[in-house]
DNA sequence: ATATTTGTCTATAGATTTAGTAGATTTTCA
DNA sequence: TGAAAATCTACTAAATCTATAGACAAATAT
């Protein structure tokens, strides 16, 4: 399962979205329109913001603003920011891996084969979709 | 991620397969060969015996076994024994649906729609797969 | 300059989940 | 009866998740 935490960075970034872009968007609004608790969604935002996906100006008519155009910004790459791992085990997970510690020999553990399938079965559609698709279904 | 418990749980099965079946082997020989701690593997063991996919037998001479066929356990359905919820997101889950409270109409959400394509992704290879192919690759 | 607005940083806290442990009890077999 | 094994009850420690509080820094308007 995604956090709260992931799901609510990828609505706010879908909010951002469909805004228009260029222009701040103060943490409130966001936290308002879509009811995240704003105080966390602050910690969230940061994280986006230290990641190079946003941009923020403090003071009056300040905010956050897209910094990348949205069609960049890919839905396997926002998991891996907030959550982390996105394989259902360490020992096949591309950016997190870590041995299971459980087969002898992983190249032929038939486990990891299985989870690779799923690994590579999900990565293909997380990596094929962005935040801008989202924000375009949504419209529409 | 999976949690450890449901790794032993796999591992575990896997074990009771590729031994002689039909014959009880104790929580402390399983726990041994593949490491697991064993008062852990006690209560995973109960947990798929509550199940009904292992039997047991007290005393002397007792212990596990297999009660449903290797090729009749899915992989899955460990997974949602152990862990509960396959899916990404709580409301595009099927035997654990709940809200996710953030969209406003579900079935025009367009992340629901994506992680709906990850969920049957996933199912789809998980559910295909059984301990007994995973116990066959391992043996050969 | 100063007040106001807004993001930033530090620190904390409650709830839940994860991973495991301890010890008494029951059942079965020899 | 005694030993071996599962079963049951009840914990606990640590980590993670989901936040919240409050001081601080920067930008803007007046």
């Amino acid at each position: 399962m995604l956090s709260k935490k992931c799901q609510y960075a990828i609505h706010a970034l879908i909010y951002l979205t469909e805004k228009h872009e260029k222009e701040c968007t103060t943490i409130v609004e966001i936290a308002d329109a879509k009811s995240i608790p704003h105080k966390f969604l602050e910690v969230i935002l940061l994280d986006l913001k230290n990641a190079g996906v946003l941009g923020s100006k403090k003071g009056k008519g300040g905010g956050y603003y897209m910094i990348k155009h949205a069609d960049q910004i890919r839905i396997i790459d926002v998991i891996r920011l907030i959550d982390g791992a996105v394989a259902m085990l360490p020992c096949v997970s591309l950016n997190f891996y870590e041995s299971c510690g459980l087969c002898e020999n992983e190249k032929k553990c038939s486990i990891n084969k299985l989870f690779k399938e799923v690994r590579d079965a999900t990565l293909k559609i997380l990596s094929n979709n962005t935040i801008g698709d989202l924000a375009r279904i949504h419209r529409s």
